[in-house]
DNA sequence: GCCTTTTTCAACCAAAAGTTTAAACTAACC
DNA sequence: GGTTAGTTTAAACTTTTGGTTGAAAAAGGC
């Protein structure tokens, strides 16, 4: 018999290059353009293997989202702790968001396609994500309410302008160097996020919450 | 031979006919996710006589992506002219953006599964028509920043932020209904979005942009 | 050398999908 | 009423795809 820890580990690498090769393919052409037989060729590794290691084309699906998609949530609340006033846990939060998406470039294609498709395929854990970063996002908006500092506003309204604007740019690169005008004053080939737009973003949405002096509320 | 007049109402009668079948399947399932049965059978015709009217599947979907996002830009463009100040410029601008997308349900799926593709599916006249778009947003805020009550904002972004929003929130209609809390203070089912969605974006993209006295610049 | 796990190879199947062909139908026109 | 061009249909054809299988080979610890 095999030594268990080995096997598992050999089990483990090529599950993880499936899954990795899976993440490129989904996210390139989403769950109906993309075919098995693809992902296989790109894992390096027989079509009979994907099935023995992890199974049918949904299973593979279900655990690219989970992983794409999964995570965002957690490390987001946890580094939110660390800043103090709600503005800086305002701009700890669109930069975690920033950062995320540039750290993982696959969730926007996924995160478009998933929203177009009703977020219906969507696990539970990540749906509990998503509403566990709104609560995050509300508490920090009434902190500053609270505190004066902030006027009243939407949380889902302000989360979906953030992501909204984040994932549009990263996917909108082919579109701008194929077009100029198309990218304002950001040089083509730049698709960062988490640089000059994060910094953008910060201003606007802290522009658009901060109470002015004087401002009633 | 047939009355040309009945004839190419007859013709032009199914062809409208596929092409709204199309547009409701395509904007369901994306380009990949539907069949041409499918659009055949919801448009109660032949499959052949779908090849025949318009074309092959690619070619049924160019049509569809012309007719659904091919609009906006013109209609934006047009009804800005009647609003004078800049405030009111970018008020009938978001607005605008707004209506388009709840007369047009078919735009949002469909523009966010394109730009997860990179928009290359996208036609010239698409693309230049976002350009415009751009442009129009740029000059409102150039004026807005001449005559001292706007500071300066890059448009795309602030274009993307709003589309953004509005597009997320559209298609966000099944999660909202599945996850209580997603939704925030708007009344479960409701996904229309030029109402009080629009009123707030407005109020929040004005609260960036506007120069609060005794602001340089 | 044996045994278990893993991977490959090749083929297969059934379903589905895109496309085409030839025949049938429709309606104006002589 | 028959002709004829334009239109629609039924049915087939071709290719692709997802999924499966069975046997063989490789890998690697014992």
């Amino acid at each position: 018999m095999m030594d268990p820890v080995s096997a598992q580990n050999r089990r483990g690498d090529t599950a993880l290059k499936i899954l990795a090769a899976a993440r490129d393919v989904f996210s390139e052409r989403g769950f109906a353009g993309t075919t098995v037989d693809e992902i296989a060729r790109r894992a390096g590794v027989n079509k009979a293997t994907l099935y023995y290691q992890i199974g049918d084309k949904q299973t593979l699906y279900a655990g690219v989202i989970l992983d794409v998609m999964g995570s965002a949530a957690d490390t987001t609340a946890s580094e939110i702790q660390n800043a103090t006033s709600p503005e800086e846990k305002l701009r700890t939060y669109i930069r975690n968001v920033a950062e995320a998406m540039d750290r993982n470039p696959w969730m926007p294609p996924i995160m478009l396609r998933e929203m177009a498709a009703g977020g219906r395929n969507f696990p539970e854990t990540v749906v509990l994500g998503l509403a566990r970063i709104f609560t995050i996002l509300g508490e920090i908006i009434a902190e500053g309410v609270r505190r004066g500092v902030f006027v009243p506003a939407p949380p889902p309204l302000i989360h979906l302008m953030i992501v909204g604007a984040f994932a549009f740019f990263k996917t909108s690169a082919p579109l701008r160097e194929r077009q100029a005008g198309l990218g304002g004053d950001w040089p083509a080939g730049e698709d960062r996020v988490s640089g000059t737009v994060a910094t953008e973003v910060e201003r606007l949405v802290l522009r658009a919450l901060r109470k002015t002096p004087g401002e009633a509320g």
